[in-house]
DNA sequence: AACTATTTATAAGA
DNA sequence: TTCTTATAAATAGTT
């Protein structure tokens, strides 16, 4: 959509880049800005720039959209990498059959164990920063800096688990359209 | 980009929304992994559709850019709805100076006061998934779906804090073009 | 930041 | 749903 064609690979020159970034952002939130309008659908988007700093696009809230959706796919196989998941549900709202294998009691072993792992980790992560903050009013710059991010960190996972928590809806499912994209890369 | 111009403003009939959704759905994803592979960005979607089904494409994947994103803007203010989030960084790396009125110690209170809230709160939520384990190995239908969405809902958010805790990098900023589209709406 | 020549997305229609 | 195509919209290269 410009004077020529391009092919889509990384983009080698990092001024251009970073302008084809910019570009490409507007446009991007501006079509899902059109898509949250015209099907009135929630929408989320985060993406980082070239030089890693963070954008986002939601309606509502970044964290309403996501967190509603890592909570419908905690059931679901995580991949590494590269993702465009399909899974289609027949949309009842019950749970799939089939590769059903857990039990109850395995299911409340598995949160009791992840719980304890949970708790130990939070204790030697509170018990760092206070030995930071006891070893003297007089921090140094770095140190400061340090336990901020510690902090910002600790509260970050405590308000998401929170917003995670207001919700519970149907079950599962996502669906992705990039095979049918590569499809038809060319024209 | 039509036979004809349309209106910005929710399609009525249900029918030709999900459509819609479709179609802007796809070339959304499409636009977004065009700008991934430009431009090396990390990119996560996700949206819901009108059936309110989740679909979502991300490079690497939604739960790291997603993750990556919600720590870095923990000392955000939170906004309710809509957002079109603006905050340029200088980018050096280092903390913003200016409204920094919190002391260590308070920072420090803060978050056992906060570790305190989460630890009864996860207590009282196994305990009521361990109640219902345990009164009966006869469970019925719709107590086993109960149990199992808990389950999830518990195994998500630890999978969550568990990703973001392998995260910890440069300060926050955010940025939106939403002013800007909403200037040039109409041609 | 603006400007356009082109390419690309997509609203209707089949 | 999938495909076709006339038209609207995004954007690559340029200034």
């Amino acid at each position: 959509m410009g004077r020529r064609k391009i092919e889509i690979k990384m983009v080698k020159d990092t001024n251009t880049r970073q302008v084809t970034f910019s570009k490409r952002r507007t446009g991007l939130f501006k079509k899902a800005n059109e898509l949250s309008i015209l099907c009135g659908s929630e929408v989320a988007i985060v993406v980082f720039s070239p030089g890693n700093k963070p954008y986002s696009f939601a309606h509502p809230t970044v964290d309403t959209v996501a967190s509603k959706f890592l909570i419908r796919n905690s059931n679901k196989p995580r991949r590494g990498t590269d993702d465009h998941d399909k899974d289609e549900d027949d949309g009842d709202g019950e749970d799939d059959r089939g590769a059903d294998t857990t039990t109850l009691d395995h299911l409340y072993k598995e949160i009791v164990e992840q719980v304890h792992v949970e708790e130990k980790e939070g204790a030697e992560r509170d018990k760092a920063i206070k030995e930071v903050v006891e070893r003297g009013g007089n921090n140094e710059i770095g140190e400061l800096s340090e336990l901020k991010k510690r902090v910002r960190e600790r509260i970050a996972m405590l308000e998401t688990v929170e917003s995670m928590m207001l919700l519970s809806e149907e079950p599962v499912d996502m669906n992705s359209v990039l095979p049918k994209i590569k499809k038809r890369r060319t024209k």
